[in-house]
RNA sequence: GCCGGUGUAGCUCAGUUGGCCAGAGCAGCUGAUUUGUAAUCAGCUGGUCGGGGGUUCGAAUCCCUCCACCGGCUCCA
């Protein structure tokens, strides 16, 4: 007998040999049938793997994550035997799970394209294999045996993973007449699979190398109820609906035209009025954090980024230089403001009591991004960031990295962006090559960010290899609608640009010192935070920053004189107000103005124009009957000042 | 840049064995209606079927090529 203790601490004695879908049996007949994987001592296994002693376990179904795992993986496994059957010789790379779904990645024998209208008769194979309910079994293998298996099948890819592999943890999972190197866990047999949908085809280079071959990465999802998909294809349905590129359209915010070029957004008057809400914001805040205005040309002398390192580092992948027709000299259209503002410091000798000096400037750079690569306004060419250079003295550092923090929350606060992740970006730990500076200064910078992110409290993911060349960066990351995750604030930690620009400043020692800087952009780029905030908001703005406020709409063309005056009344309050003056029917001026997501609709008729009220209607939310007009004033003011408050 | 897909009116979309002047709804314009809380009615305008080339008596439809967009990969100062 062993004995097995559960997560509340509870144990109970079972025969050895016991598995996890044994215990679930035991506990209750619904649990059996539900759990699809179980931890044992801290490991992930299959729930019908054998338990041969004393062990603390805890049961998964599909609803944990551990067992969505072991679910999708193998799904996987099963798609590549469809795979294997409609495409045979088709040699398989790595199949594994991700948020939402799985993916593997095949190379398709000579000649043979995959493409989605095959996506049916797959997924149909892949019912019909699951129907048969084979269970998948787990085998150890030594090394030499897994790759005499794999050479004989002709499948390089797996013979390069097994040779990474360290003998005696290897394991094969075969089910039906489909057998694969895999860790595990998996399902007990492939009955369990009761839906699955192939959802795209992508190409993906073999183990992320540009330079190897392309494989064809098919993507899936697969549940255990049809239901299940059912509702997770109209979630994503639902999701597209926010997608700033759709929304942006339709509440005419930006464009693209061919004829200027792709990635170059144009704002439409709306979204520019938005945009300029956002950068008047930012400005007050940082015009209270200390920081001084500044603003640098679009483009700069080639030699300026030559200095600065980046022309070296990304001279080949950016627009190239332009030059003067006369003395030939080249100029870089600006991919970043940092030179820029180091030449401000450098303008004139800085003293000690100057620091810190804190430059701000929503400025404009242009970046070549891979055609592949461009989306909607979260990755475009030409940019606006809310960008600062903080130069300051070393004994400083900490407490304007703190500072910094504080506006970044704080802006994240204001828009209620409480579903945020924060990445502390490193040197990538083995090669250093990709990098300027010297060891002493990265390691300054790298600990001044992880004390930083220590003493706010905050829980951050550290990443290897992501920091930017001159230095290590704390960046905040936001999901898109579809959960796409995207950068928008990052801050940076910088000692090295201080020295190619031979920044100094003159000590109470009278010698001289060489200050540190901090880049930083709350936003990241006015184009992506904009993105971003339309996903999130669905496109309803919070008040303070939508481009109309109010609209009023009179009931008749009798009523437009006293409409215009209402709306009159609200401009003199500071509140944006337009009046709907088309010859249509109420319903149809509220339907199209509730699909504008106008925050607040005033209704005016005969009634209203005689006790001089008005009637008042919230965006999404119905009639709120009649009011003064300073009444809907002082709801209005109150809403916005409650969305700007500062909680520290 | 790479793999796969898509491209018909401002928007959403019909239009496949290649065949008369390419269609609808919404938007727009004109007129009628003077309206009480999510679509009033009628008429009209609007398209080099993404561009170019080819096959054919004939191309939105088939082929080639370029462009843009979509989903990924790689990249992201």
């Amino acid at each position: 007998m062993i004995k097995i203790t559960f997560p509340d601490g509870a144990n109970k004695s079972y025969e050895s040999g016991v598995s996890g879908l044994d215990i679930a049996k035991s506990i209750s007949h619904q649990l059996a049938k539900e759990v699809v994987a179980v931890k044992v001592d801290g490991e992930i296994w299959d729930a019908h793997r054998m338990i041969e002693k004393d062990a603390r376990i805890q049961l998964f179904t599909f609803e944990d994550r551990e067992g969505k795992g072991a679910f999708w993986h193998s799904s996987a496994h099963l798609m590549a035997e469809a795979l294997e059957f409609f495409y045979p010789g088709v040699k398989l790379g790595i199949g594994p799970t991700i948020e939402n779904g799985f993916y593997y990645d095949i190379d398709l024998p000579e000649g043979a394209v995959l493409t989605d209208s095959e996506f049916k008769k797959i997924e149909d194979k892949i019912l019909e294999l699951a129907r048969q309910d084979a269970p998948y079994i787990r085998t150890e293998v030594s090394k030499s045996n897994a790759l005499e298996t794999f050479t004989t099948k002709g499948d390089q890819y797996k013979v390069e993973l097994i040779q990474d592999l360290t003998d005696g943890t290897i394991t094969f999972y075969r089910q039906g007449n489909f057998t694969d190197l895999c860790r595990g866990p998996h399902l007990p047999s492939t009955g369990y699979i009761k839906a699955i949908k192939l959802l795209s085809i992508a190409g993906a280079y073999w183990r992320g190398n540009e330079k190897n071959k392309q494989l064809t990465r098919v993507y899936a999802i697969s549940f255990p109820k049809q239901k299940m998909l059912v509702e997770y294809l109209e979630r994503l349905e639902e999701a597209k609906k926010r997608d700033h590129r759709k929304l942006g359209k339709e509440l005419d915010l930006f464009t693209f035209s061919a004829k200027v070029g792709m990635g170059l957004p144009l704002w439409m008057p709306r979204g520019a009025q938005l945009r300029e809400r956002l950068e008047n914001f930012l400005k007050k805040v940082q015009k209270d954090f200390g920081y001084l205005p500044v603003i640098t040309p679009h483009i700069g002398n080639k030699e300026l980024y030559v200095t600065s390192g980046h022309f070296a580092k990304y001279g080949k992948d950016s627009f190239q230089p332009i030059s003067t027709p006369q003395e030939g000299e080249e100029y870089l259209l600006k991919p970043m403001n940092c030179p820029h503002h180091c030449e401000i410091y450098n303008a004139r000798p800085r003293s000690y009591k100057d620091l810190p000096l804190r430059f701000a400037e929503f400025g404009t750079v242009y970046r070549y991004e891979q055609s592949g690569e461009l989306h909607g306004l979260t990755r475009v060419r030409g940019f606006t960031q809310d960008d600062a250079h903080i130069f300051c003295r070393p004994d400083q550092l900490k407490e304007e990295f703190l500072k910094v923090m504080d506006i970044v929350l704080y802006i994240f606060r204001v828009l209620k962006f409480d579903d945020f992740s924060t990445q502390i970006s490193l040197r990538d730990q083995s090669d250093h090559s990709k990098y300027i500076g010297s060891d002493e200064n990265w390691i300054k910078a790298e600990n001044a960010i992880i004390e930083a992110v220590k003493a706010k409290g905050i829980d951050a993911v550290v990443e290897y290899g992501e920091a930017a060349f001159y230095g290590p960066k704390l960046d905040f990351m936001v999901k898109d609608a579809i959960g796409r995750k995207w950068q928008l604030g990052t801050i940076q930690v910088d000692y090295n640009l201080p020295e190619r620009f031979n920044l100094e400043y003159k000590g109470n020692d009278n010698l001289m010192h060489r200050p540190v800087m901090i880049h930083r952009a709350p936003f990241g780029s006015m184009e992506r935070f904009v993105a971003v905030l339309i996903e999130h908001t669905a496109g309803k703005f919070p008040l303070w920053l939508t481009p109309e406020q109010v609209v009023v709409l009179p009931l008749s063309d009798k009523f437009n004189e006293y409409a215009k005056k209402v709306s009159e009344l609200l401009e003199n309050s500071d509140i944006r107000s337009f009046v709907d003056e088309r010859n249509e029917k109420i319903g149809k001026k509220i339907r199209d103005n509730e699909l504008r997501k106008i925050p607040y609709l005033v209704i005016v008729g005969e009634k209203e124009q005689d006790e001089q009220l008005i009637s008042v209607r919230k965006q999404g939310d119905g009639d709120k009957g009649t009011m003064k007009v300073e009444d809907l004033v002082k709801i209005i003011d109150q809403e916005i000042q409650q969305a700007l408050v500062f909680k520290q």
